[in-house]
DNA sequence: TGCGAAACAT
């Protein structure tokens, strides 16, 4: 089905004096209720688009074209079909202007606010409002703050802040509460939003949510969980939304403790358990280390949506399950589930992490063959990856070179960290200096273009990138891996010496190079990103993050209780070695989750083989 | 004359 759709920006032409002037048409329809009920009814049940188009053509042949209830509860049928352009053909076919009312365009900016087009559209018609002369009730700011929180963009919503105070509606709680939200997600809101967080005179479950979801978003996952503590303080009691938000920060920091203690607390306090509470529980579990236990809460589910499968299927993935994550994608078809693009993102990077080459390839024409899926960047990214792992290096570059968009600096990273450990370092050279004069503020593409360069015993090289970076300011990530115990988050960052046990931290470390020097470990000092001898290379690598977080643990734990530990970035290739030494020496299990995948090392063994 | 807020998978 076709239909013309009248865009929003057309708009503008419309000349809305004339509009006003013009006869009311059907008037005597606008203040009965009786006779237009059915329509509304018919409307609130209308949940196909042919059905939404009959009832087009009924609303003009009974003239309820001009009836602004109609109008309203054909906005929010079309909102909900995903047709709202549509709605507005009709409404702006109305000859008179008086109508519009405020609920009408209330009803307009929230479908424009929730739906997954511009947010400049619900800005628009909250503008056209005003152009209309109407003022708005206070119903249409929680949307018109929505979508200032989607455009991120933080003066906008200043001024919409400024304009809601101007028609008195500050002191509506639903108001507050969304622009709160609104501030935690512009850039630079973080200060407007925690400012009138602290100054509401009434916090409900949604504020304190608005909240903890703003620093969870952030990426300041501690300062997301301690908000939550305040909450409890405050007396404030969660809800299931507050859940959702704090295990997504749990996730993030890998805290599985914390994790383990939301589900029983969910357990206790009868939480209510909706699939998107149940889809953030798996995830998190995932994400957190204990796959198994993600998938025995995903068995469980009475209801899956696309989400769960999505979360399982890429928790198999991080943690190298990869068959399990094919089987999974297969039952989940077979279930009457239609995939989309992440779902497909997730299975590729599971055939990526388990190094199924020809499955990857079929997937990902599967999914343009039969899915009629177009492929974005990530899917691209993993088809690199899954190439590039497999150590085809000739094939994955051809494969950019072929791409129908353009290769983003994700996608030449993989390429070049596969041309240094499959030996391509020529190429790797070339590539990493062409990617470094693109962005070249971006510290990973000059740590790349140095290990290459270790790799090849260049070490002139190798130390003019250091004095490159030097003279253009170069911000360096830190190295940084979180351990949790006795429901504390300690967190080690490379040439921190803060930690209350620092001295025998690193005793401790000395300890384990000795051990492991004796069970046959040879540093490998070719990544050292540095421009020292051999000797404080060692010195360097024994200080990791990595390594100091499983000295603590050493310290700290029971003997042969796993080891569980988060890393930033990727954890660096001594690190990896290091800790199959250590998984055999002390024997522990040793769960490290980097920034792309899942460890378990036990026995010497890790379970990536050796390939990340 | 009808209406509103916070959350999950890359």
């Amino acid at each position: 089905m076709r239909f013309s759709y009248l865009k929003p920006r057309l708009l503008h032409s419309i000349n809305t004096s004339k509009l006003k002037t013009t006869t009311l048409h059907h008037q005597s329809n606008m203040n009965h209720r009786a006779v237009e009920q059915p329509c509304l009814d018919i409307l609130q049940a209308c949940n196909t688009l042919p059905k939404l188009a009959q009832l087009h053509t009924h609303i003009i042949k009974l003239g309820f074209q001009n009836n602004p209830l109609v109008l309203t509860k054909f906005t929010s049928a079309s909102s909900n079909l995903d047709a709202i352009p549509y709605a507005m053909s009709l409404v702006f076919s109305v000859e008179d202007a008086r109508v519009y009312d405020a609920f009408l365009f209330s009803t307009i900016i929230r479908a424009y606010a929730e739906s997954s087009q511009s947010k400049h559209n619900a800005i628009f018609y909250y503008n056209l409002m005003l152009g209309y002369g109407i003022s708005p009730n206070k119903y249409a700011f929680p949307f018109v703050l929505k979508a200032c929180a989607g455009l991120r963009d933080l003066n906008l919503g200043k001024a919409v802040h400024g304009s809601l105070v101007k028609f008195g509606f500050d002191d509506d709680i639903f108001v507050q509460n969304t622009m709160v939200h609104m501030y935690c997600c512009c850039s630079g809101g973080m200060e407007f939003a925690r400012k009138l967080f602290d100054e509401m005179p009434k916090l409900d479950p949604v504020t304190w949510t608005a909240m903890i979801g703003g620093y969870a978003r952030l990426g300041q996952s501690a300062g997301a969980v301690g908000l939550f503590r305040k909450m409890q303080i405050a007396g404030v009691c969660p809800d299931d939304v507050t859940m959702v938000s704090v295990l997504s920060a749990c996730t993030d920091l890998g805290a599985l403790e914390l994790g383990k203690w939301i589900e029983s607390y969910i357990e206790k306090e009868r939480v209510l358990k909706t699939v998107e509470l149940s889809n953030a529980l798996v995830d998190m579990f995932a994400k957190c280390g204990d796959v198994d236990k993600a998938l025995g809460l995903f068995r469980n589910m009475s209801k899956r949506t696309i989400v769960s499968w999505t979360s399982v299927i890429v928790g198999l993935a991080m943690h190298g399950r990869g068959l399990e994550a094919v089987s999974l994608f297969e039952e989940m078809k077979a279930s009457g589930m239609v995939p989309e693009d992440i779902a497909f993102i997730g299975l590729l990077s599971a055939c990526s992490h388990s190094g199924l080459v020809e499955r990857g390839r079929q997937y990902f024409s599967e999914m343009t063959r039969q899915f009629g899926i177009v492929p974005k960047i990530e899917h691209y990214g993993c088809m690199v990856d899954l190439l590039s792992r497999a150590g085809l290096v000739t094939e994955a570059l051809e494969f950019v070179e072929r791409m129908p968009i353009e290769p983003n600096p994700i996608i030449w990273r993989t390429l070049i960290s596969a041309c240094r450990v499959h030996g391509e370092l020529k190429l790797g050279e070339s590539i990493s200096k062409q990617l470094i004069r693109n962005e070249p503020m971006h510290e990973s593409n000059y740590v790349l273009l140095s290990n290459i360069y270790g790799k090849m015993l260049d070490w002139e090289k190798k130390s003019k990138i250091r004095v490159a970076m030097g003279k253009k300011g170069i911000q360096k990530v830190p190295g940084s891996t979180m351990i949790e115990l006795d429901n504390e988050i300690h967190e080690f960052i490379v040439g921190d010496r803060s930690h209350n046990q620092y001295n025998e931290i690193i005793k401790m470390v000395n300890e384990m190079g000795r051990e492991m020097k004796r069970a046959g470990y040879a540093p490998t000092t070719t990544e050292v990103f540095l421009d020292i001898d051999e000797e404080d290379k060692e010195d360097a690598l024994s200080r990791h993050s990595e390594k100091l977080a499983i000295a603590f643990a050493l310290l700290n734990t029971p003997p042969g209780s796993p080891i569980r530990i988060t890393k930033n970035l990727r954890v660096c290739g001594d690190c990896h070695s290091a800790s199959k030494f250590i998984s055999k020496i002390y024997n522990r299990e040793i769960v490290m989750r980097d920034r792309s995948r899942f460890h378990h090392f036990r026995d010497g063994q890790c379970s990536c083989g050796d390939f990340w």
